[in-house]
DNA sequence: TATAAATACTTTAGTATTAAAATAAAAGCT
DNA sequence: AGCTTTTATTTTAATACTAAAGTATTTATA
């Protein structure tokens, strides 16, 4: 019956872990490049991109956030010139978000100063530590919400 | 050198574990009592407050951010009468927050609920397994940022 | 081929958050 | 007692996010 609290305990170790780690992580980039971890995620899913780019749901799909999240987030970073948005010239309804060769430069030093961060920060755990770490994460299975309305209660 | 890929690898890990299991447990509990997980937080710092309760900086402490979202983050509390907020009668400029009963049971029910969420969205983890994810959370040392910008640089 | 339905995205309204400015009260000089 | 500084909290302006409503555009169908 203990397994609850000590799972409660593992849990808020998570959540601590993951929320000081991104929190130093975003003030950093903040700081040196005045962009947020959320504009950097999109540089990095866009930087994994075809020649084409990601359409907006592609890409909200990649960062797991909604469409209109997407839609604001790139806002600032196509004003800025780090993003280029085009529209599909065979669907009206589509956009495609891409780097610009600014973007990708600025990517590029943003993606080496956040490997060398977080190599940092868990440089005291062991390569099997590493390799634990991920097993153990691997096993949480996040619950499927059951209670959605069913409209036929037949 | 691959460290650096694997320290990478594994924070991408982490974040994504955290991310997913905070917005299930977040959407149960905005369906089940219509409050989010950051309400929750604050019902749960002051369920362990002494009879006073815990004044704003104080709360703002244990629930790791600033004074100003504790303003924010409690009004609808108070407002829905599941938190008290009184002045110091010695000290006109704090102000003590605690739960009222409403609060309490509330917060109860929204805490064994959640027992039970992260306990089954951790059930594939053994006892060890529960530990280890602990000691090796533990491990993690978060940069702190050194670049403050010093006034005095004589 | 007109209209209905589906799709792709953007906009809007609201919550959560921070940093910085504003307010208010207490404490420390002189 | 009257300034000045410090302390405690709140307010404001801005970013990030979601859900739901709105806008086009395309596809299906009668």
């Amino acid at each position: 019956m203990s397994q609850e609290a000590d799972a409660l305990r593992a849990w808020l170790g998570l959540l601590k872990a993951s929320n000081s780690l991104k929190k130093s992580v975003d003030t950093n980039f903040r700081s040196d490049f005045g962009l947020s971890i959320s504009r950097f995620d999109v540089l990095a899913a866009l930087d994994r991109a075809p020649e084409t780019g990601f359409r907006a749901g592609e890409l909200s799909q990649l960062l797991m956030v909604t469409e209109g999240n997407t839609t604001q987030v790139t806002a600032p970073l196509i004003r800025d010139g780090l993003v280029k948005r085009t529209k599909a010239d065979d669907d009206g309804r589509v956009a495609y978000f891409r780097l610009t060769s600014k973007g990708r430069k600025v990517f590029d030093r943003m993606a080496a100063q956040n490997r060398r961060h977080i190599s940092n920060a868990l440089a005291d755990l062991s390569s099997e530590d590493l390799t634990t770490l991920r097993n153990i994460l691997g096993k949480i299975r996040v619950p499927i919400r059951d209670s959605v309305v069913r409209k036929d209660a037949a």
